[in-house]
DNA sequence: AAGTCGTGGTC
DNA sequence: TGACCAAGACT
């Protein structure tokens, strides 16, 4: 039987599973009494627009306390119009893709003084909203019959189809099929079932198929193949580069940090000064090296402080840090966007990467330990 | 349209 | 120096 013909039978199914196996508990799609919303009724975009921004790549475990946090200090999107790109950052360490934060900032900005969007396009024009999101946002929070296309629908749909490509080389059909089956009447519901389908039974590793609600129409299961699909893409080497990084203090027991520039990696967050080692290069060549092409400053290279791997999505990188002395020249912002004399404990008023966060960490048990040190003797 | 863009969980 | 991946968007 066609697929296609199933499609009453599938959103019976799964709808059925979801009221006893949903996760009916997730804060954004609570009304203000706290209970879920009935079918037609509408929730705040807000909370739900927040929300979907940060669930982009990102684990639903860990945007969680993120989330609380923002909607707590970001209670309306007037309010985060309101507030200073530093602050948002600020609640969005650690949480990575910062574009993201920043296009959510923007986007609160441009829906200033406007009804909330209830088309696809209307979502579109926001930035960092996609196609995903915005099906997301629009059968969220009014109930709208418009399909999405995350993670956790490629799995269960490639499964179902024991599709054969990966799914960025088959988005178009796997967008109909998502269309297909979304149930007109309850989009919201089928919606969020589907993604807990995705997320607690057709899980990526060792799937719990004996649950499924649809294993009766699974091609993939009845290949006794789950396991395989998604197919994935060849996976690319990601190139190792090692950084030096210098923390350089002054005369006044200040340490100098520089923020980056709004494009590219790590967008607007702040960061002591580095950059990459050339070959045959000593690490602390490197740092007096990127410390005048950058900071127009001259240093000297003292004791390492620490060392720090770290992986991004598409390179490695080793921190190689560096305690430095300042010794001559007023910092210039030539590859950043400003840099700043900052004493230690105020460190912790800007917004940094993780693998600064470390460095942070480091640099105040330094501190700590010499104090004591200084104390002893 | 392939490359870019973070981090932490989990195995 | 691990591999893999997660409620994707942008260029």
């Amino acid at each position: 039987m066609p697929l296609l013909d199933a499609v009453p039978a599938l959103r019976a199914d799964l709808l059925a599973w979801w009221q006893a196996n949903g996760r009916h508990w997730i804060p954004w799609k609570l009304g203000p009494d706290g209970h879920p919303p009935g079918a037609g009724e509408s929730l705040d975009p807000w909370p739900i627009w927040s929300a979907e921004i940060m669930l982009q790549q990102t684990q639903l475990q860990v945007v969680l306390p993120y989330w609380r946090r923002w909607i707590e200090a970001f209670p309306t999107a007037a309010a985060l119009a309101a507030a200073s790109e530093h602050e948002v950052l600020m609640r969005w360490q650690g949480l990575g893709y910062y574009a993201r934060a920043r296009r959510l900032h923007h986007g609160a900005r441009q829906l200033l003084d406007q009804p909330w969007p209830r088309t696809v396009e209307g979502w579109l024009a926001i930035p960092g909203v996609g196609r995903s999101t915005a099906g997301s946002i629009l059968s969220s929070a009014f109930d709208l019959p418009h399909p999405i296309l995350d993670g956790n629908v490629k799995r269960v749909l490639t499964r179902l189809t024991a599709s054969p490509r990966p799914p960025a080389r088959d988005a178009a059909g796997l967008w109909l099929l998502s269309t297909a089956l979304l149930d007109p009447h309850r989009p919201r519901a089928f919606n969020q079932a589907l993604m807990d389908l995705g997320s607690g039974v057709c899980t990526p590793r060792n799937p719990s198929c004996g649950v499924c609600p649809w294993q009766g129409h699974c091609a993939a299961y009845a290949a006794g193949d789950p396991h395989r699909y998604p197919v994935k893409e060849a996976p690319r080497e990601l190139p190792f580069q090692v950084i030096g990084v210098g923390v350089v203090f002054n005369d006044a027991g200040q340490v100098l940090i520089d923020q980056r520039l709004n494009e590219g990696l790590l967008g607007g967050l702040w960061e002591f000064p580095g950059g990459k080692q050339e070959p045959g290069e000593a690490i602390e060549t490197t740092i007096v090296r990127e410390l005048r092409e950058e900071l127009a400053i001259e240093a000297q290279v003292g004791e390492q402080l620490i060392t720090v791997d770290h992986a991004y999505s598409h390179k490695k990188l080793r921190f190689v840090v560096h305690l430095c002395q300042w010794q001559r020249g007023e910092p210039q912002p030539l590859a950043s966007q400003q840099v700043r004399w900052v004493a230690p404990v105020e460190l912790e008023t800007y917004p940094f990467p993780a693998a600064n966060a470390r460095i942070i960490a480091a640099l105040l048990a330094h501190l700590q330990s010499q104090a004591s040190a200084d104390q002893a003797a």
